[in-house]
DNA sequence: TTGACATCTCGAAATATTCCGATATATTTG
DNA sequence: CAAATATATCGGAATATTTCGAGATGTCAA
């Protein structure tokens, strides 16, 4: 018998969530989120700290920006990124505590 | 000038959390990780609820186990799956209040 | 306009993941 | 022992993701 005191997320929202986790799940994405948590970045600022092409940070970027992660602006040649979806911070948060974040 | 305040998280660390998002990253592994928070539960209880074969709950479950997710205890022929990452419930608080938990 | 620069897009190749049927192991029951 | 049950594993087909080169677009400066 299973019946439990809380209701359980439908699974058409969890397979919304796993699309956007699927897309935090790739190590360069995740260093640019910490570091778009911080400050703003231009596309080629973000490649060069991946060690990555900037036209595959493009792609990443645009990936990222899809699920509603990230907003860019253009300024000229350079295009800034920025988070716009809040519950990032608090993701990233407790990915740093489980995986390090420098003083880990 | 790329010069922030706090450290980054070496790239290395961001493998393995990608390596663990990923591996959350599932409609049916999300489902059966919520559930896991609450009670632990067996392979075919767990397959029910999300509407899958019971084989593939197991293989589900096995990746799970293999990031260090969960563990197991068999009880005569049944196996009982539960949560022993700890960081596991705050993750999921955040799955939650972004994509609803029944009460969002 | 030309040339250099920054970003973006396209398509193909390499790789990884998901799903399923078939089968294997282990346990309980008769 | 044999049959039924619960879980686990193997191999392959379908699908998705990642990466890369080539080239397209848009901007600036002279």
């Amino acid at each position: 018998m299973i019946a439990k005191t809380k209701k359980l997320t439908p699974l058409p929202a969890f397979r919304q969530a796993a699309e956007c986790l699927k897309t935090l799940a790739h190590p360069h994405r995740l260093r640019m989120i910490q570091m778009l948590l911080r400050d703003r970045y231009t596309v080629g600022e973000l490649a060069e700290a991946c060690g990555i092409p900037s036209h595959m940070a493009s792609e990443h970027l645009r990936l990222m920006q899809r699920c509603g992660f990230l907003a860019n602006e253009k300024e000229g040649r350079k295009a800034y990124y920025q988070i716009v979806e809040p519950h990032l911070a608090k993701i990233m948060d407790c990915v740093e505590s489980r995986f390090g974040n420098g003083a880990a």
